[in-house]
RNA sequence: GCCCGGGUGGUGAAAUUGGUAGACACAACGGACUUAAAAUCCGUCGAGGCUUAACCCCUCGUACCGGUUCGAUUCCGGUCCCGGGCACCA
């Protein structure tokens, strides 16, 4: 059973093989190829059901989107909250991330701003143990988005603690580096915190430096490489260990959305902190120490901010204490003050799922005046979207269209509103593979038992790009969905493979808005230096120059795509595919360059010539068993090595441009293979049948059209992938080789039931070892069995 | 800035567990076939040196610097560059 949630193109595009027809290829080689894939996997019976595809942007899919959205708004799995984003002032809309460069906006100059705007979450935070703790259970997934993903949910023990000041009023921090505490010698609080907005009510000065910190981007690249800033409050906390007055500080790198808005600083032991410090001239004051090393305010070093070797020093009673002991220590005194405690803390953040924008399931909430924010009642869904939509480019149509919006409460019956906001489209495709489990499905959002059948999914291919988010907000949709009684499993995705990206040169121009307009690559000539490198480029249209972006993913919004219909137009699309199939293994980023079609193609004609001279004098039976020539023995040896290979590299190491070299070494090989004996010619026809086999997964036309020609009357998808034999693998000669110093020096051939000592001693008396041993002796032998002999001189 | 990858000939790449660096191709060059072209086939193809008796041999070479090892593209420490992600592109 299969279930193939990809696209139309698995099955190769139609495309009219005009190449492959000149080059001597039967008429049959002309087909629409979803068509026949289509007849011919129904007339095999293969229970193939073609109505069962998903959309995920129709009345039915957003009926179970918003009828899971109402449950669970009310269980509070949903909540309601203010959220900050980057504003476009001139546009009056959100921006994007891609949008705001450097916290400046596309248009050239414009400086974005926060603003604070109503959003629905989506509380993964509850999860987040669990999200972390199931990596380590997917076995099937690359270690490198496990770590991405770990890192990304950022688990974190530290100590959560209030400094006090008034009248009992208590500032809360959060940190992991609760040994320092002794050096803090200030606090830093965001510009939002209740505590800045109170100090700001009669200091101007404060006032204008609070709204600057509105201006810029909030995304974290933004946070982390703009200019620290800060201005004092004049205000003053208690520090809760030894009492002493700390000012208060509002950082514009201190974020109101994470943590508690406010944040501990220890310059001495905190890189940030002492650039901070530094700049603003505020005391540093150590607490650790690392034996052997001076400290000094002058410059930062690393080793201020080494838990592993750092012990407390200047830290009163917590002097000589390790990173754990003294954390373990300060803690309990906190708690025993009633002022704090240890905590477990989570980098990841609640998922904001509200878009300003048509595209998108709605949001099925009704706000009514007098009872508030209101689910829509299962019998009012599905919320659909209007379709005749202008769009004017600033903000969501949606909220400017009375007849989608104006609506009555379902509780009170009264005038309301309708939320015109959608969610991300990242829901959409949080659980679209689990409707594919029960695409037809009218009663709920899949059917259990299809479900229990299908799920989960065995393996998922994507690019890397969605290592993260798409990947995590997936799995945590799978979660709650488990936890709705719907899907079997707590995983949705048992293996994983995820794609590099196609990157390609990007092209703008600015126009008179300020805005990029982008080019596609296709629509512009590049002038290079004599070593290939680009310097300059101009537009074919009007030749005019253009501006040369950086090299990036291939995407909409640069316009970098580039279509492999011309390649599909040219060659079809079995070369197309096998061309990008041997390009780079598929995990790899890869610079799209149509160079090299040409060899894909050349080999697949060679493939067409070796089989066509093979079937000329008539069909035979592939070889069995019997008396085979050394040379037979040999391309036998071969082919069944590599029959083992190709497994290996389609199966398990997904290696397909490996698979498809191992087979043109094969195919040199047998055209290097000219005996015409009987025996001959069958094992020719086994080794053919096994290159047909190997390639058709990639080459799915050239397979069928070949494999009737080798097996007339017999049909290729009833086959089974060749087996290595493993009779055929055994040798009994095997060539070692000699190394001198680790270097090659030539190479022996011994019986493959040779011993070390025996091989030892004819390396010794090997030539290339005696002229340079030059009478004396080797030091040291190593044989590696199998492998080589290593000689030290 | 932080997290995750990557960097190997003119080019795409291979080397799967520390064991022959450059498989397989592209491009280029030389040759065969041909009236010619296309197609096809054969050969050369990391850099430098040596020897023309030998297509034999030697040195260097996997971004850069250093280390571990009999042996490092592979492991460790550091640096540079490129790509992906950084929560509203999806």
């Amino acid at each position: 059973n299969v279930l193939m949630p990809m696209g139309w193109d698995a099955f190769g595009l139609p495309a009219e093989n005009a190449a492959m027809k000149s080059a001597q290829a039967p008429a049959q080689w002309t087909y629409d190829n979803i068509a026949y894939m289509k007849q011919q996997l129904k007339s095999l019976g293969l229970g193939i059901d073609w109505s069962r595809e998903v959309k995920t942007c129709t009345p039915e899919y957003y009926r179970w989107e918003q009828w899971l959205f109402t449950r669970l708004f009310e269980k509070g799995v949903i909540y309601k909250k203010t959220s900050t984003v980057n504003w476009d002032p001139i546009d009056q809309t959100v921006l994007a991330n891609e949008q705001v460069i450097d916290g400046r906006g596309w248009r050239s100059g414009a400086v974005v701003e926060k603003r604070d705007i109503p959003m629905y979450f989506f509380r993964i935070t509850q999860y987040a143990e669990e999200l972390l703790s199931g990596l380590d259970q997917l076995e099937g997934w690359p270690e490198q988005v496990r770590t991405m993903q770990a890192n990304w949910i950022g688990k974190s023990f530290g100590v959560r603690f209030a400094f006090t000041h008034g009248n009992d009023e208590k500032l809360w921090v959060y940190t992991t580096r609760a040994d320092t505490i002794m050096g803090v010698t200030f606090v830093a609080v965001a510009a939002e915190h209740p505590l800045a907005t109170r100090a700001a009510q009669n200091n101007p000065a404060l006032a204008a430096f609070i709204e600057e910190c509105k201006q810029g981007g909030v995304a974290e690249a933004d946070i982390a490489t703009m200019e620290k800033k800060g201005m004092d409050t004049g205000l003053k906390v208690t520090h809760p260990l030894t009492g002493e007055q700390v000012p208060v500080w509002v950082g514009n790198y201190v974020l109101m959305g994470y943590g508690e808005g406010a944040v501990m600083a220890v310059p001495a032991h905190d890189e940030r902190d002492f650039g901070f410090a530094k700049k603003y001239n505020l005391p540093i004051k150590q607490s650790i120490q690392v034996a052997g090393e001076a400290f000094s305010t002058d410059a930062w070093a690393e080793w201020y901010g080494d838990k592993e070797r750092g012990v407390c020093i200047n830290s009163g009673k917590y002097d000589g204490l390790n990173y754990s002991a003294a954390v373990d220590a300060i803690a309990a005194d906190l708690k025993a003050k009633d002022l704090g405690d240890k905590q477990v803390q989570f980098r990841l953040r609640d998922w904001g799922i509200s878009r300003q924008r048509y595209w998108g399931c709605p949001i099925p909430i009704i706000h009514c005046p007098s009872c508030g924010d209101v689910a829509v009642p299962d019998d009012q869904l599905p919320v659909v979207l209007p379709e005749n939509v202008v769009p004017d480019g600033s903000g969501s149509p949606l909220a400017k269209m009375p007849e989608f919006y104006e609506c009555t409460c379902p509780k009170c019956g009264g005038k309301a509103k309708r939320e015109t906001d959608t969610m991300d489209t990242f829901v959409e495709s949080s659980w679209y593979y689990a409707r594919y489990s029960s695409p037809q499905c009218t009663t709920g959002m899949v059917d259990k038992a299809s479900a229990q059948h299908w799920l989960p999914v065995d393996q998922y291919i994507g690019g890397i790009e969605h290592a993260i988010l798409h990947l995590l907000y997936a799995r945590f949709f799978h979660k709650l969905m488990r936890d709705e009684g719907l899907v079997p499993g707590d995983e949705p995705f048992k293996n994983l493979l995820t794609q590099g990206m196609v990157i390609a040169p990007t092209f703008y121009r600015e126009e008179s808005n300020g805005k990029k307009l982008w080019i596609n690559p296709a629509e512009v000539d590049v002038a290079t230096d004599e070593r290939g490198r680009p310097t300059g480029a101009t537009l074919k249209a009007d030749g005019l120059p253009v501006v040369i972006g950086g090299t990036e993913k291939m995407s909409k919004s640069k316009n970098n795509g580039v279509d492999p219909q011309a390649i599909i137009d040219e060659y079809g699309a079995d070369t197309a595919r096998l061309f990008m199939m041997f390009a780079a293994p598929p995990d790899q980023s890869l610079e799209w360059s149509d160079a090299g079609v040409e060899g894909a193609y050349r080999f697949l004609r060679r493939v067409w010539k070796a089989v066509s001279d093979h079937v000329a004098p008539g069909v035979v039976a592939a070889y069995r068993e019997g008396e085979l020539s050394t040379a037979a023995k040999a391309l036998r040896f071969q082919l069944h090595q590599t029959i083992a290979k190709v497994d290996d590299d389609l199966g398990r190491r997904k290696t397909f441009n490996t698979a498809i070299a191992a087979n043109m070494e094969l195919l040199n090989a047998l055209g290097k293979f000219t005996e015409q004996t009987p025996a001959a010619r069958h094992v020719m026809q086994e080794a053919l049948e096994a290159i047909v086999l190997m390639l058709a997964p990639i080459v799915p036309h050239l397979g069928q059209a070949l494999w009737s020609e080798l097996r007339p009357g017999s049909d290729l998808l009833d086959q089974a992938f060749p087996k290595a034999d493993p009779a055929a693998l055994v040798q009994d000669e095997i060539e070692l080789v000699i190394q001198i110093n680790g270097k090659l020096r030539g190479s022996l051939r011994v019986s493959k039931d040779a011993d070390k000592a025996t091989i030892e001693q004819l390396a010794l008396a090997h030539e290339a070892v005696v002229k340079q041993l030059a009478g004396g002796t080797a030091k040291k032998v190593v044989v590696v069995p199998g492998r080589l002999i290593n000689v030290v001189v």
